[in-house]
DNA sequence: GGTAACTACTTACCAGAAGATACCAACTCT
DNA sequence: AGAGTTGGTATCTTCTGGTAAGTAGTTACC
C-alpha cells in the first residue's frame, strides 16, 4: 500500500513549499508571475496560439525588448511554446502549453477584476486625497 | 423602464475598460496588482488583521520601505484599511476591507499555483537547458 | 541617570531592471 | 528604387527596489 495519488502528492507540495519564505523557489516563481507583462501575455494566448507581432498589436504598449524578454522566460518555464515556421518572412508563433492553460484562468481573473472594480479602486483613491487634505 | 441592475453595471464595466490598452487606467491597475508583495501581503491578511511588525515576520525577506509602501498604496485603492491604536508602544492593525477579500482568493490562488506547480516549472527550465546546449 | 529595547516607520544611496528608441537582415510588392 | 513586412537586437536613459542607517516616543532595566 505505498500507493500515493495525484491529490496526495499535490496536497504535500502545498505544505512543502511556503511562498512567504523569502528562499523558497516558489517566492522566486512568484515573482515571476506576478509581472503585468506576463498577465498580459498568457490573457492574450489564452484564446489560441498568436504570432510575435500580433501579440505585439493585442498588447499596446510592449516594447519588443520586453514582448521577448517575456516571451522567453515563458517559454524557459513551460507555460508556452515557440514554433518558427522557417517561411519567407519568418513566422514565429506562440501557445500556451497545458501548464499555461492551468494558470491563464487565475490570470485573466486578476485581469478582469481590475476592470470590473476600477471604479471603486477610484472612488476610494478620491476619498483618500480628500482625507488626506483634510488632515494635512 | 431606465433601471440597470448591478449585474448590468459590472457587464458594462466590463466591456467599457480593456486592460490590453496602454492608456487604459485598468492596465495601471493591473500593473499594481500584478506585484509579489502585493499578493503577499493580501494572502497574508486574508486570515485576519495583522500588525505591521506581525507582517513584516510573516513575509519574510520585506524591507520596511516596501512593506509600508505596498500598505499605503493598498489603503489608497481600498484594498485595506489602517488602524491606528495610540497605546504605548503605537499600534497599527491592517485589515483587508471587502474589496480587498473579493481580490485576495484570485491572488491566493496564484500564489498556490506557485506552490503547486513548482516542480513541473523547474522541469520544464532543466529541459530548457538541456535544449540549449545540445542547440549551443 | 544612562542606555537599551520596542514600536512603526523615514531617508539616502546605489546597482540593476525596465522602458523608449533606433536599427538590422531578408524578402515582397509597387 | 523605395516602402513595408517579419521577428527580433543594441543602446541609452529613467526608474524601481534592496540595503542600511536614522527617527520619535515611551518604557524597562541596572
Amino acid at each position: 500500500m505505498a500507493t500515493t495519488t495525484a491529490a496526495q502528492r499535490r496536497e504535500q507540495a502545498r505544505h512543502a513549499y511556503d511562498a512567504f519564505m523569502r528562499d523558497c523557489p516558489t517566492n522566486q516563481l512568484l515573482g515571476r508571475l506576478s509581472d503585468k507583462w506576463v498577465s498580459l501575455v498568457v490573457a492574450a494566448l489564452s484564446g489560441g496560439p498568436r504570432r510575435y507581432s500580433d501579440l505585439r498589436r493585442k498588447i499596446a504598449g510592449v516594447s519588443p525588448k520586453m514582448l521577448t524578454q517575456t516571451l522567453r522566460t515563458l517559454e524557459r518555464d513551460g507555460i508556452l511554446t515557440r514554433a518558427v515556421t522557417p517561411s519567407v518572412p519568418v513566422r514565429v508563433d506562440y501557445e500556451l502549453t497545458p501548464l499555461g492553460r492551468s494558470l491563464a484562468g487565475l490570470l485573466t481573473a486578476v485581469k478582469d477584476w481590475a476592470e470590473e472594480h476600477i471604479e471603486e479602486v477610484h472612488a476610494a483613491r478620491e476619498r483618500y486625497g480628500a482625507e488626506e487634505a483634510a488632515a494635512g
